[in-house]
DNA sequence: TGTACATCAGTGAACGCGCGTTCACTGATGTAC
DNA sequence: TGTACATCAGTGAACGCGCGTTCACTGATGTAC
């Protein structure tokens, strides 16, 4: 069970310890959740010994936090993908709808292709979507949170949405599309066919459009 | 740390092993979910040795499972006190759509005032909640699934939604309230007061009523 | 009503496991002169 | 350009912990005669 991802060092120093017990980390989220995320198993497959990461990580709890907001920056990444492949509508109102239908989108289909970063990403406490750390965000530098919040601003640009329900909307939208994903992933809906669970989501995505 | 909630035995045979088992099971589950049904906890608290709990569940899953089903109980007897306080109206539309928001309510309800206990109810493989498992059914003898089922066929049945787009509508009402539900409970929403809470329920019960 | 005996619930001791973390160390690197 | 030395990344060994589970046992119960 020793080195099972890299070939063994000949060198005395690792050259970059701290990023392959990082990746080890999101391969281990990838695979198995937040739980999965085990300091130990994480140097054995950077091919150090345990104690080697307390050069990197100040504890079990650091490495784990350091793969979440990894993660985190992972949705925030789809999210930028899908809204980038909307063409700006000559309609605002359809542009708008459309932004958060993308945003939605990207995280249900998200949470489906990668359920074990989508479980590390968004369980377990103090998420602190409302602080501008980098490592949590995507390119354009915006965490998931905030592109939710950036797709419901243009709904009420465009008078999609009266002004008055804008607050705590994020919560709205978010929820559905939360309570789906988590259905999907290791609820009842889990044996669910990729088609049924897009079809699924246009139709959480429906309900959230007329209801907010 | 031996037996916090048990006054020593004074007779070699316990009684009702089973019975204390779970109920520890149970109180654990409470205090901190799923993970926290540990089985050699739990036969601490019921004054027993670890191995003695053999007798009685054939081994820490068969526990868990027990647990989870007196969550899932739990949860549809709250559903189904809600239901009851409804008074039936002269006019079958409103009484179906109280019908949803009672066991929306009571859903969320729940899971604020015993997170451990939802968490349990609701996480990990195979829910099946369209098993008839008495053990998981409120005093009805239904589960809640089958109680959201029950709320839904009213609303069909008094023309607020068309039979078309019945099928499936359980997920869709389900996604939302649990999506909130989890936010609050371990989510970023978190530190929001039970008066937010509920207020936040209520525009989420909204939104699902006008999606549906 | 009394005794022999089978049943089986709970005991006592031990197992192997993997975890996070601490300690004193060693050996490669890069900098100052 | 060459050497002395400080730095510090990774080593080696060990810790205590709590877990689920297995084994052979013992002693209380209830049943058959």
């Amino acid at each position: 069970m020793t080195r099972t991802h890299t070939a063994p060092r000949t060198t005395f120093r690792h050259g970059d310890l701290r990023r392959a017990l990082l990746d080890a980390g999101i391969a281990l989220a990838r695979a198995g959740g937040p739980d999965a995320v085990v300091l130990r198993e994480a140097t054995r497959r950077a091919g150090v010994v345990p104690n080697a990461a307390y050069r990197h990580f100040k504890s079990h709890d650091a490495l784990l936090q350091a793969v979440r907001a990894a993660a985190l920056a992972s949705v925030a990444a789809a999210m930028e993908a899908e809204l980038a492949m909307l063409r700006r509508s000559r309609y605002p109102a359809h542009f708008a709808r459309a932004s958060v239908r993308a945003v939605g989108t990207a995280y249900l289909r998200f949470a489906q292709a990668e359920p074990g970063l989508f479980r590390t990403a968004f369980f377990g406490p103090d998420l602190a979507l409302d602080d501008p750390d980098p490592a949590k965000a995507g390119p354009s530098g915006m965490n998931p949170f905030q592109l939710l919040g950036l797709a419901l601003n243009r709904l009420v640009d465009a008078g999609v949405m009266t002004r008055a329900r804008r607050p705590g909307a994020e919560f709205l939208a978010w929820s559905a599309v939360h309570g789906l994903a988590l259905l999907i992933i290791d609820g009842p809906l889990r044996r669910v066919t990729r088609a049924q669970a897009a079809a699924l989501g246009q139709r959480v995505l429906d309900m959230v459009e007329k209801g907010l």
